[in-house]
DNA sequence: TTTATTTTTTAGCCTTGGCTAAAAAATAAT
DNA sequence: ATTATTTTTTAGCCAAGGCTAAAAAATAAA
């Protein structure tokens, strides 16, 4: 069992290597984790006897196979949570990341067995972010604009590029928010126009609109 | 905001002064949460200087005003959120302490508002223990036996007094289990027997069968 | 290739919460 | 009213995690 601090430092390093791929420098991690490179250093140091990650000095920190595994499961949790507090409690997408920040630390596979099929094992999260199954697989997601999609691809909205009130405005009288699902039903070569479905609505959108809008992908 | 720790002091104190009622002494906390009193006379120390409780040395501590509000605070949690293992995600009355113990030190009153109302604000936990409101204020409960109860009162299954296998079989067939409901629909002043109602099922029982049954009430 | 500069580590200290062993109070027994 | 026993507290120590300041590597610049 491992304890909250190490639980965070594992979440943390999990998260940096997807970015930073490899390995990662202590100040990396100190500064993720608002705290200071000398804590940073002797955790390493912990985890890495724990063969939790392997860490060379001066070099930096990689997670092991059975550290992935752990960061993996507090990410499954982490998501699995959100979607609960979301999908149930009807919190909006960006109040729930501090509550899930402690829910993903309770300890219980049974209760995450049983919270996944209640939840009816959701895929995705609602920010878009894939949730890892229970042997720690899940896809890989890439951020794009939308206007790169292609016909019969989905994405979820995640940002904004540019953010004149006029286009958010737009945004707002379609419905399309962080979190919200986007299917491309057709998409114009001519011009890039497009096609799009947002819940039940289904309109076009012009290159320049879809330009300006991230999306998470699989 | 208090730490893990000083809420399991404040929440142990709290159930200890329900029984013991009034002081309680340091060995009684340190036998309850299975330390040593030396680290009990710490701790109650601490709480004492922030007003949580008031102590006397060598006499015991007392939860204050303020002290008990974070101890209903709590146990409303736990009880919630025992509500929600067992209703929602089909968890056995006795798989669920482990699991609330750890989900009752979640800090969120917005979480334990939206909780509460998704799960139809209960009044009573799946083990009869009355569940207190937003503002601290809960009914007190009684252990008795099925027999004490009265024409239209109710209880809930907490134990047996004597446990042949023959009772424990008729419990099984008439489906009470710790956590069932039981109302009383008639008593018969001449031989005690009574009619109750367990689910959707009405029946006669003898003085002896309710003479064994434990239940919580109101 | 030295010298500067940045990054990382080490050394030493702090707080929280726990433990043991010894001292002190309270309670019980003679 | 002493003595014995139990309960409670104090004193001193330990591990986890964090911080600061100084030392040591690594990297960049001259």
């Amino acid at each position: 069992m491992y304890s909250l601090a190490e639980e965070n430092y594992i979440k943390t390093i999990f998260h940096l290597q997807q970015t930073n791929n490899g390995v990662v420098s202590t100040n990396a991690i100190a500064e993720s984790m608002d705290t200071k490179a000398s804590s940073v250093t002797d955790m390493v140091q912990k985890l890495s006897e724990k063969k939790v990650l392997s860490y060379v000095k001066y070099k930096g920190a990689q997670l092991t196979e059975q550290g992935n595994k752990i960061a993996t499961r507090i990410v499954r949790k982490h998501r699995l949570w959100e979607v609960f507090l979301v999908d149930k409690l009807e919190f909006h997408w960006d109040e729930v990341h501090e509550i899930a920040e402690q829910l993903e630390h309770i300890h219980s596979t049974e209760l995450i067995k049983r919270l996944d099929k209640f939840l009816g094992s959701p895929a995705f999260d609602p920010h878009g972010d894939p949730i890892p199954d229970e042997h720690g697989n899940f896809v890989k997601t890439e951020k794009k604009l939308l206007s790169q999609l292609h016909k019969s691809q989905f994405g979820v909205c995640v940002g904004v590029k540019e953010s004149s009130t006029e286009y958010l405005q737009y945004l707002d009288k379609k419905k399309i928010s962080i979190g919200t699902k986007i299917n491309v039903l057709g998409k114009e070569f001519f011009d890039g126009s497009m096609v799009i479905e947002v819940g039940t609505n289904q309109f076009f959108v012009s290159k320049k609109i879809a330009d300006n809008l991230y999306v998470q992908t699989v």
